[in-house]
DNA sequence: CAGTGGTCTAGACCACACC
DNA sequence: GTGTGGTCTAGACCACTGA
């Protein structure tokens, strides 16, 4: 029977639609390519808009599609594979990172933050805005939060904000011992803010990864950062004992 | 000013209603509890269904609610968080594994794993089915794609599937050399087979994790993971280098 | 059975991008 | 402007759960 149906429960009509679709996508379309609009494609189909928009929502949460409003839909290229592992464990901002620190203010931290920083809710802390840029478009936005008691005197800019005082943020931090990191990810939706970041609208779906940075015994830093789940898979390295380095770069 | 509104643009009903339902859910409401049903609330808030909704999908999304067919909704409990990292690189299957192996059959493998594989579509896998509880609630389930020409011999049970062969296959594999592994994380929705396993409806946000085991240079199985988003928080243990080991087990 | 969430319709208007 | 996707309405019926 190959892939057998027996069951015989009715399939919703939008399900059915995102299968063909899908095929569709696989068969006759090539990537960057534009579909048809919505009216269109409903008419088509023979079903209403809002059933087609519940075939495209899935479409598009799966990567398969983008959807931009007043341009249209099109075919959406294949993830990028974004590398989020802890690689020889090293601060945010040290050389090799990729991210782009834009500003750094000083505030109290939201209080699922001073939970993971164990330090009261009234407690200021330095919050370092980054982006990180893929293939040209944003891909992840990060606030990235430091007490400021444990953060070591360094030169400070002019200034209580700016991408020049994030930097100098970041070189203070840097001379901490670090002394390990974990993470976790988990399916969130965008905020405002980081929507306009990441240049999508506000509630379209994000992995959210928090990492906690130790120090001493003590979590001195951690960082939130929202990666757009529609365009990015996220990558953790070879955890290998003796396995070939893929990379160039290795001599330290 | 506090949490200035400078953005003059009009909020969509649906992004209110959920903010307003948001501190609702954390102010007056505990964990389990039910909430109005969707007329009722919809009504209370001099809105349509359909505007109620997008902002209870929302909710449901970043795991604040749980939503049963024919039951009504309650306040989700947080997230479990389950441990995902590659600890002291072991074989599925090994001591401490708490997956629980259901089935096994050799099949033809979809183009994606053949490709992961490295292996021609038409070489046939193993598959081993499992499944991952925690709290008594389904929370992932799992696909082991084995090449049959990389596993080892050993005991074969009777027959062509079955729990019991699963396990016969895992032992078969733990009989090599594991050389390092990776993985990824990417959002997805649950197909009908993964749907009707993690007690959700197809369709339903999914976290897909794809792990790749290489020995001897090559990848010999690839499996892929998909975790319920709404109750899942992925963690990946501490990477550290001299940080205090919160587990007991240790002493390999 | 009654009550819940899930699906679906046929419209309407809005915000935005591009010309 | 025109054309796109995004939001919203006021219904309807279906599938499921549990009494």
């Amino acid at each position: 029977m190959g892939t057998t149906q027996l069951d015989h429960q009715p399939e919703p009509k939008y399900r059915h639609l995102k299968t063909v679709l899908s095929r569709a996508l696989d068969t006759e379309f090539s990537v960057g390519q534009a579909l048809p609009n919505e009216r269109e494609l409903a008419a088509r189909f023979g079903v209403a808009r809002a059933t087609l928009r519940q075939a495209l929502d899935q479409l598009e949460l799966e990567g398969r599609l983008q959807r931009r409003r007043g341009v249209g839909t099109t075919v959406a290229p294949p993830r990028v594979g974004v590398d989020v592992s802890p690689r020889q464990h090293t601060w945010p901002g040290a050389p090799g990172d990729t991210w782009v620190a834009s500003d750094a203010v000083r505030t109290t931290p939201p209080p699922a933050v001073a939970r993971a920083l164990d330090v009261p809710a009234e407690e200021p802390v330095e919050v370092v805005h980054r982006t990180l840029i893929a293939h040209g478009q944003p891909v992840a936005a990060e606030q990235l939060h430091i007490p400021v008691d444990v953060l070591p005197p360094g030169d400070e800019p002019r200034g209580t904000s700016g991408a020049e005082r994030a930097r100098a943020v970041l070189a203070r931090l840097g001379r901490l011992d670090l002394g390990g990191q974990d993470r976790s990810v988990e399916l969130g939706s965008a905020g405002s803010d980081d929507a306009r970041r990441l240049d999508r609208l506000p509630g379209s779906a994000v992995l959210i990864v928090t990492t906690r940075y130790v120090a001493g015994g003590r979590t001195v830093a951690v960082a939130v950062a929202t990666y757009r789940a529609d365009t990015c898979r996220l990558t953790f390295g070879n955890q290998a004992s003796g396995s070939q380095a893929p990379l160039s770069l290795s001599a330290s």
